[in-house]
DNA sequence: AATGAATGAGCATTCATTCAT
DNA sequence: TATGAATGAATGCTCATTCAT
């Protein structure tokens, strides 16, 4: 259609620019990272990079969100097996944290998208943590109504779970101990559970 | 002696440098910032900035490092007059909030060294650090003594408290509502001091 | 492949870039040449001139290689017409003195290459020089064994010869009678030859 | 008197600067020279250097007729005390030879003199040099006059030694067998009184 | 459609020189 | 008189983006 979209894109290529995408902006930082190596290492020219993508921002984002959509396949595939909203919060918080130990770089991408965009990013992107939102208040509204969680606010709940699984991991860097990733945000779950109150 | 770390620093100067460091730091992240821009509001020659601080990494460490200290003493100030340690936690935690709710600058900076550093802080940064968590340590091992908090790893309880702080005031630049930081951080310390089960 | 080394490289820019640079190093010697008025006087954007040499000293050296072989192909088609060693010789003489009195900045681009990179230069260019060394001291090996030259060693012959050429366009800057440098090494070549002794 | 040359030089300082200048231009070459750094070695203010030379300029012109009045001062007590022009030429080629295997410093300081100033040296310089040159024209005058050199031009027998002799040692970088330049100039040397003819 | 050569705005850093103390 | 803090012009090099092929 515009130029800007390439009318028959090739989803290899397409795939292939956005992996190494996420690569190379994790190591190098959004302004660190030259187009042109995400170019050579997906094995296609500098202009092909803009034909699909536009610019480098727009790169980023559509990095970000493959990233996103990702963490959603993977929450949603942990949650809905397990039984009950304390089995599904536990076993999303255990996947949560296994995902960016597997794959560094997209816990990367996540804080570069909080540096270097702080939220302006695009309305899909929006859209996809607001369906995550919702999802979890759900399984949230569902443990109050069978009487597994306290009553109280849903939505306020999955924001407190997420903030501190996305601090835990994030904050993790600034751990001298090697305490996994895994570790410091399963601390990190037990307490949101059961509090520290004795 | 060389010119580059001045014998009689101008504190004025240092100072102003620092304060707008932080401001155009935070509007630009490091990479975007024009040291340039840095010397101008601060009323000095670029040379003066480079005289003072060397290059621009580690004026970024300075300005990082002289927020850090603000939150350390704010934090102090805030848990030191309250009573037991549940007082002192929320207290702490509010006053961790404000900080930054004042300070959203702060906040930012906080975000870059995440960033585009990792870590790789000097050691004065993580010295810092590390006895901001003793020192709340501290606190916690004497409310599970005295019976206020369940007993556990008190290293663990603070770095899972910081990174759920750390994640709500973060966190919160993606909530649409306008829900403030400081209702959000309010909300992740209650949960994190009685959990969500029932 | 990296865009450093351009793949197809267009020979009239990468000649021009080479021509500019020439005259705007010899005439503001290394260090105070501006890569941008190369660009500009070439006629294409400073990236280009990156683009195609990588840095300033890769593009010094490779206008000192390209005066080099013009002198060397001087030297050659000047001394091969010429009968006997000793024609052969100062054949070259001249040809080496009328090289720099016709393109005065060819000389300055030697000094600086001896000023500036004290021999450091790439491997190139020392082969070449050999080379030239080499060739000289066959004609001067014709000599001796024709009996026109006394017996010695040919390339130390060769290398005393250099030396005076060279010291005799180079030292002729400071010389206030006019006394062009044809004269000078004219004059150089004659005591080369004959010697000052009665 | 003027503020430019201070009424009582101190000549302990002064000397200091100029020793320096000399040890640091001659590594750095002029422009690469931090003006800081040879009054860090002098032990004297970056202020002081300038009060007693000026600018960078006249330090370094400074410099270079502080080597050549060495240089010259060498030349003379080297051939004063031989007899006959032939063993005063030759002793002196070998002190000027040995002079800048001695310090190597010097040498480099006349290649930048020409490198970057191309004869433009101060009144001062050109008369020390003008006077060299005038006595040895006398030895050769002599040496004519007895019958030990040819006739010829005096002046332009010693600017053609001169020149033999720079270009030896000057050259003498671009040799990679290590031959000594006392080697290399001794080998000019007795071309330049024999020749090379049979 | 795909490419990659060309461009030039942009920025970190240096250093000669000045001048207040 | 001696100093060294302050300055800002100067310059090497990068890289997002464009566009002719």
């Amino acid at each position: 259609m515009s130029a800007q979209t390439p009318a028959k894109p090739d989803v290899t290529k397409e795939d292939a620019i956005l992996r190494e995408s996420v690569r190379v902006f994790a190591r190098e930082g959004f302004r660190g990272t030259d187009v042109q190596e995400i170019a050579n290492r997906a094995g296609v020219g500098k202009g092909t990079v803009y034909r699909y993508f536009g610019d480098k921002q727009t790169l980023f984002w559509a990095s970000a969100y493959w990233v996103l959509e990702q963490l959603h396949g993977r929450l949603a595939s942990a949650s809905s097996p397990a039984d009950g909203a304390i089995a599904k919060l536990r076993a999303s918080c255990r996947a949560y944290a296994e995902f960016f130990v597997e794959n560094p770089d997209y816990l990367e991408i996540f804080v570069l998208d909080r540096a270097e965009f702080r939220g302006r990013a695009p309305e899909r992107h929006q859209e996809l943590h607001e369906r995550m939102v919702c999802e979890f208040a759900e399984i949230v509204e569902q443990g109050m109504a069978s009487g597994e969680l306290r009553r109280g606010d849903p939505r306020a709940v999955v924001w407190s779970l997420g903030s501190a699984l996305y601090g835990s991991v994030v904050f993790a860097t600034y751990s001298k101990q090697q305490q996994s990733i895994t570790e410091l945000a399963e601390c990190a779950t037990e307490i949101f559970l059961r509090g520290i109150l004795s």
